[in-house]
DNA sequence: TATAGTGTTATTTTT
DNA sequence: TAACACTATA
């Protein structure tokens, strides 16, 4: 398919920074292909010199793959598609010495900083657990403006404040001591570095000739910070981004960073990107009259040229039961007509707990499904437990990973142990591991605990020193042999079957290993076990290729997980007051937000598109009768059907004869 | 070490 | 309300 003349100009235009504004389904991700292609086979840039940066793994890995193949492999080689993180980590792995960090420093996710947090500050927040996650995001906050602890202690005003600014200092202090860092730092650490050493920056200038920016409005300060420090006076930059797709200001994105780009490079060239490929006139219409009642920075107006297609539809439902019912029937109804796959339905939610009904109900009725989001793998106790292990053989200093593998399984070494170990740690300033091997310990621990311990610490060095050299996949496997793991699992496990799924996890872990290490995603010789466990902490691992057979499922995940993917059928509950436009965002007055969000839900959809919203539901214990967003009321009237329960009859008619097809098929297929 | 009982909390979560 | 984490108890 040729590209149409804003897409071919957002291409071609290469001699200054460029801001592509690339409405829902306008083509962007072969705007950027295009143009990493475009710069290489007319420009005459190197691959190796062009840097492409996104926000998730799976992003960078799909344009990864879409240039691969416009461009070929020779020619693509050493070109650097990654996230934003893996990006400064790249940077940090070869300039950590001038950051004043050890090799091996420990890579800390949420859950770490977390547990760290908790333990520093238990005397301080008395484990209050809203407190904890306030002084989280406080502290991300701070390092995503670039604020050191000084800084923070000198804005300080209330109490309040000073005791988190107290906090931060404490955290700081610690991670430096653990030789570990965190996701922030990730992007922090590199832009103080660019700024304060002439050296480094001009270096990374030279590396990055070129840069190209996905999902811009999701950027916050540092990240931003970031990108103008590698562009530089050379100005060679495309950022890609949609302000009406801005649905994570929560989370520190600031959207207004489209804003400061027109100011910082006074020369800018912005291209729109209007016309829509993915939905039906009326879904597009829908969208867009709904976005016009939030301001702009940038107007813009997305047209399609698809057909009409069916009017948006509105299904009332006596309550959450009834509304899962409703949507599953007319899911299987619907396929029974259409004849299509389950996987062309989607359902989408504000919270992860609405899935919970509706997963009731479609496996009551058989209908497979796919739900993103909850647990992922690396949450998952026993991967977070190989994971520690990892961690302690690169860096035995980050205490956050030996606590967690000390007496995992047994090693008879208890709390008791531990508390004597770790004050005499606190005192002597030493991390766990390097106290366990001081002298003066004996005056504190004595007898069998002392034997325990140093009996594991000289494991470990032993292990650490072996799995530095050599095969890291057998290392990874010999240590999980060493550790008797499986039969923990079996020990530890409510069934044996538990504790089968689990021990697959692990095996999985290692496949995922070997397949990344196959892959050419690593510099000659750095296939070592410090890099393997830098990349698992980023899940910046190659994807793993199973699961085709039982793919054919209705997707179900959030509004804010649905970024980005295209669904012909899309169902979207809850359109009530309180939960679309969330409460909490009511109650706050940032309804904007809201509204991007229902956007991103409208604009998911290829074909048709159905609301749902319940007259009655439970909330915390309580009846409650919420009444339909407000959005509802802002979408073209005329586009949209209002099923009221007029019909409910016919809709379980259809889902009895749906339920009849299936069981039909099925009888075709086992013959 | 499993279990029952109690308490807590309820938005989104790219790395 | 319901789901979860935590803890008291045998």
């Amino acid at each position: 398919m040729k590209l149409n003349p804003q897409q071919d100009e957002a291409v071609k235009y290469v001699s200054g920074p460029c801001l592509v504004l690339a409405g829902a389904g306008s083509g962007k991700t072969r705007v950027i292909t295009n143009k990493i292609a475009y710069l290489v086979q007319q420009c005459g840039y190197k691959a190796r010199n062009i840097a492409a940066v996104t926000f998730t793994n799976k992003a960078a890995r799909e344009m990864k793959e879409r240039v691969g193949q416009t461009l070929g492999k020779a020619e693509s080689k050493g070109l650097m598609v990654s996230t934003f993180h893996t990006l400064g980590l790249n940077i940090i792995r070869r300039e950590y010495k001038v950051l004043g960090l050890k090799a091996g420093f420990s890579l800390f996710d949420d859950q770490d900083q977390m547990a760290l947090l908790k333990e520093l500050t238990e005397k301080q927040l008395d484990g209050d657990k809203d407190l904890l996650r306030q002084l989280m995001s406080a502290i991300s906050n701070w390092k995503n403006d670039m604020l050191t602890s000084e800084q923070v202690k000198g804005r300080a005003v209330g109490e309040q404040d000073q005791l988190f600014a107290f906090c931060y200092e404490m955290y700081l202090k610690q991670m430096k001591a653990y030789n570990a860092l965190d996701f922030d730092d990730l992007i922090s650490l590199p832009v103080l570095l660019l700024r304060t050493n002439e050296d480094v920056r001009k270096r990374w200038q030279g590396r990055i000739k070129y840069l190209l920016v996905d999902e811009y409005q999701d950027t916050n300060t540092s990240q931003y910070e970031l990108v103008k420090l590698l562009v530089g006076e050379r100005e060679r930059l495309t950022v890609v981004g949609d302000d009406d797709q801005s649905i994570y200001s929560w989370r520190g994105a600031k959207p207004q960073n489209l804003v400061l780009l027109g100011q910082d490079y006074p020369s800018l060239r912005l291209i729109k990107l209007e016309q829509n490929y993915r939905s039906t006139c009326r879904i597009l219409r829908a969208a867009n009259i709904l976005i016009a009642n939030n301001p702009h920075v940038y107007e813009k107006t997305l047209f399609s040229e698809i057909p009409e297609g069916e009017p948006l539809k509105v299904l009332m439902a006596k309550n959450e039961e009834h509304e899962a019912e409703r949507v599953t029937g007319e899911i299987i109804a619907h396929k029974f007509l259409n004849r299509t796959n389950y996987k062309d339905y989607a359902i989408l939610y504000r919270g992860n707990h609405q899935s919970r009904l509706i997963e009731k109900w479609l496996v009551q009725n058989k209908v497979p499904y796919k739900l993103s989001g909850g647990t992922s793998f690396f949450s998952r106790a026993e991967i977070k437990d190989i994971m520690a292990y990892l961690r302690v053989l690169v860096n035995p200093d980050d205490d956050n990973a030996f606590l967690r593998i000390v007496n995992t399984p047994r090693r008879e070494i208890g709390p008791v142990t531990l508390e004597k170990l770790g004050s005499y740690a606190n005192m002597r300033g030493k991390s766990l591991f390097a106290a366990s091997f001081e002298m003066g310990l004996e005056q504190h621990l004595t007898g069998r605990g002392l034997e325990n311990l140093q009996r594991f610490t000289q494991w470990i060095v032993r292990i650490a020193d072996n799995s530095e050299r050599g095969n890291t996949v057998e290392a990874v496997r010999s240590l999980v042999r060493d550790i008797n793991y499986e039969d923990w699992l079996y020990e530890t496990s409510s069934s044996a079957k538990a504790a089968e799924m689990r021990m697959k996890n692990v095996s999985d872990l290692y496949s995922w290993i070997v397949a990344d290490l196959e892959g050419d995603n690593y510099d000659q010789e750095e296939k070592t076990l410090k890099e393997v466990v830098l990349k698992l902490t980023l899940r910046d691992m190659m994807e793993r290729g199973e699961e085709d057979e039982d793919n054919d499922a209705v997707q179900l995940m959030t509004l804010h997980a649905s970024k980005g993917l295209e669904f012909p059928y899309v169902y979207l509950l809850g359109s009530e007051e309180g939960i679309l436009p969330h409460q909490t965002s009511i109650d706050e007055d940032n309804v904007e937000e809201e509204r991007r969000l229902m956007y991103v839900g409208i604009t998911r959809a290829q074909k048709e598109l159905t609301f749902t919203m319940c007259k009655e539901r439970r909330q915390y214990g309580e009846l409650i009768k919420p009444s339909q967003s407000r959005f509802l009321d802002e979408l073209p009237q005329d586009d949209i059907e209002w099923e009221s329960r007029k019909k409910p009859v016919s809709a379980e008619e259809r889902m009895e004869k749906g339920q009849a097809h299936i069981a039909n098929l099925r009888a075709m297929f086992k013959k």
